[in-house]
DNA sequence: TTACCAGCTTTGCAACACAAAGTGCTCTGT
DNA sequence: ACAGAGCACTTTGTGTTGCAAAGCTGGTAA
């Protein structure tokens, strides 16, 4: 058991939900269609990602209005990103063999 | 759409399948029982896994027998170890912000 | 013959991914 | 007043995947 693959994070091994923490990470707020739009998904499928995200308490949604228009814009939280982190340095670990 | 989330190679998003190339790309060579013992796996799990990972191409299978005993090593093809950098590659330059 | 080992393959089931369609709300245009 | 459009979901449906456990095969050991 040299190989700890069982330390990645099951909340990140998705390319969606992965994509959607590597923006919050440097972006620290997004809204939910520039988020859609970055990472070419339907809304369907960002809505539900993003709502396992928020349910693992990795990401902190705030709805308000922009003018008269509603807006939800997405955050990392603290915990979220040192999950992530957790998660890459684990990932960084395994492929220089560990 | 900024990132590039759909360019990721769809072969190496499970974890076994990463574990594996991870493997493979440092040792050049291992046997089942010592990839199955390297990555916690059943024998079933590693077994359909490296079978995907075959199909695909990027890992050669071959049988021999060590003594009286059969035994099956695992290689990362060229064409594996250059989809798995692209692969690398591409998590980068998404976590990187692009 | 019985038992065992290596390496699969099959089975069965639960979880997941995703697109498409539907929902409820508000605003805008006529 | 009514139609249409946008936002942000939620629901639905379907196909795919992950996994453990059990079964299988072909060889060895006693």
């Amino acid at each position: 058991m040299k190989y700890a693959i069982h330390t990645l994070n099951k909340a990140f091994d998705n390319r969606v939900r992965l994509g959607v923490m590597a923006v919050l990470m440097t972006t620290d707020s997004v809204s939910f269609n520039d988020l859609k739009e970055a990472l070419d998904l339907t809304d369907g499928n960002l809505a539900s990602h993003v709502s396992a995200l928020e349910k693992a308490g990795y990401v902190t949604v705030s709805k308000q209005f922009v003018g008269k228009k509603p807006n939800t814009t997405y955050t990392a939280s603290s915990e979220g990103k040192l999950a992530f982190q957790d998660h890459l340095n684990a990932l960084e670990k395994l492929l220089k063999g560990g």
